[in-house]
DNA sequence: TTGTACGCGTTATCAA
DNA sequence: TTGATAACGCGTACAA
């Protein structure tokens, strides 16, 4: 494999000549940079980033941590910040947490072994010693569907809270007082925690007592929705309607609730959370509040990406989430 | 950011020992290495990886190239190239192509200038010049969802041509005669040209004569499923039966053929392609080819890593491909 | 506009 | 078992 050496040689220049045609072609008279790209061209010469990234420090890398590719949602973020880094010329390293905060320590440490310029991360667990160290260090990091307004590093996210009083609003606009929500797993991410939060206060605001019998914790599974919600549909007095986390819970709760014998949407609503891609075309069509999941990616890269060039003062981008109403839910005949 | 140099200097010794117990530990004295340690502790080194890379030649990192992250096949695929790369503690930088051939040409000149080990690529164009380079120059790469069941390279995929050919016959099997196919660009990829020949193969071998008026292609989108099973239904002799080249497609097309007030299966068989971890939610349940995203990911990547030890013989592993029978396919009724 | 020469952090070779 | 030192390929002061 040849090097700037083997180019400058070859052209009669130095190797400083060579990488100024490279980086600053400008700088370089055009005789002479005509006669360098025809040797790089002679010995088929092949950049080294690697080599660069040594010398400068910089590996134009970033690294990209997710909970897990399988869900859509996180597909989804995932090609906004590739498609922003491709655009700017830099690499992205992804890894999966598969939300255990053990996994998530190890991708951030191997991740900035590589000597990536910056991560995203989709945390699973905000007050952990990861984020930290990167903010006593001084890190480029960005959170990516950050539950967080403020605080001394930049994110990314959406009003969980908000989001979880929109469907559970919607709900009740319809007449619907028995209402359960399958959320995910506390311990996994707070997400689910605040969407949870925001279903109680909405009940509350309605003067409808919280019943905790009928809140069911389950990992973002298709299974999970469809066992809780048959859990839930055999109470002694089951619900008219149900909140779900996310929209794959929602999926497994259609599922269960039709296995359960049940005509949907007439014996029970159903609202999701994210809207994603295959979200109007389930049957009945999902009723969900819609997440910017692909702009929120954007939008982290481009937020990391101007931290790498100059230190800056925190940003918190909360996006707009929206109540996006299809089929799944109908007004309460009971 | 302190270095190797550093620690060997806080613990009296060389450089060459503190990379010895970072590679080799046990050919250090257990005293040396205790002293490196703790030095390494107190100066609170972080190992460079990109060094290593640079020294070694080998960046223990390996690109993967799909069409796109958003359709779930690839992400399946993905994910199984991540967790067995994670395992061998290499990394994955990931890239969508987008199905354009010039977007792969790119992928490749940027994975390859990062110095990555090998490549994984669900390749657009079996044909272009991309491979060709890549073989002349004995690169290490390996294909995914490839077509190709021999070469000068390794391969990894099914056989797309039985793939069509058993949900054809499945659908005739059911009395089914008029069939029609929406089949993902042959453009694109080959893979759904090879579905599309097996398809019109099963067709001959059954005597059912071929007719191209119920062949349409389109993209490999939902909308592209809808509106593609709208104009075939609208046919003077509109099909009972329908093979779609993946299930996105057969997500939309029973999305399109609801819409134009048929009730599924009666009025409509559907059978879809790839499996997808949502397709046993659909409704109704959907018929489809199996293919095992998941292993052809891991196998991919394992192939892979032996490559970049040692040179080896080309490998093609052709994966099952079985026909799974759900709601969405009944007996033909006209 | 171009060239010289050093530095980046690690591994590898060879010698002790 | 350990140390001294060259090498990896590129960028970049500084000098010319």
């Amino acid at each position: 494999m040849s090097t700037v050496l083997d180019v400058a040689r070859l052209a009669g220049v130095s190797t400083a000549t060579v990488s100024r045609v490279i980086n600053t072609p400008d700088s370089v008279r055009e005789k002479t940079r005509e006669k360098v790209l025809l040797a790089m061209e002679k010995c088929n010469y092949k950049y080294n980033a690697l080599a660069r990234g040594f010398a400068t420090k910089r590996s134009n890398t970033i690294g990209l941590i997710i909970p897990t590719i399988s869900n859509s949602v996180f597909a989804e973020s995932t090609l906004g910040v590739q498609e922003y880094a491709d655009q700017k010329n830099i690499r992205v390293i992804l890894g999966n947490s598969y939300y255990k905060y053990s996994q998530e320590e190890n991708l951030v440490k191997a991740l900035r072994e590589s000597q990536v310029d910056g991560l995203i991360i989709t945390t699973t667990n905000l007050k952990g010693e990861i984020l930290k160290s990167l903010i006593d260090e001084k890190f480029p990091f960005v959170l990516l569907f950050s539950t967080i307004k403020n605080g001394p590093f930049s994110a990314v996210g959406i009003d969980n809270y908000r989001g979880g009083y929109l469907a559970t609003e919607h709900l009740i606009s319809l007449g619907h007082k028995r209402i359960c929500m399958v959320a995910g797993n506390f311990s996994m991410t707070d997400r689910s925690f605040h969407r949870w939060h925001g279903y109680k206060r909405c009940l509350k605001d309605n003067g409808i007592p919280y019943d905790k019998e009928l809140l069911v914790q389950t990992d973002y599974s298709l299974s999970g929705g469809r066992d809780s919600i048959k859990k839930l549909l055999s109470l002694p007095s089951p619900p008219t309607a149900v909140f779900c986390s996310n929209d794959y819970i929602a999926l497994g709760a259609i599922k269960g609730a039709r296995e359960a014998g049940l005509t949907l949407p007439k014996d029970l609503s159903i609202v999701g959370f994210d809207d994603m891609q295959t979200a109007s075309y389930m049957v009945p069509a999902l009723t969900t509040i819609h997440q910017p999941a692909y702009e929120m990616g954007q939008r982290a890269a481009e937020i990391l990406l101007q931290m790498t060039d100059r230190q800056l003062k925190p940003i918190h981008d909360m996006m707009e989430t929206t109540l996006v109403v299809r089929e799944s839910t109908t007004r309460c005949l009971v």
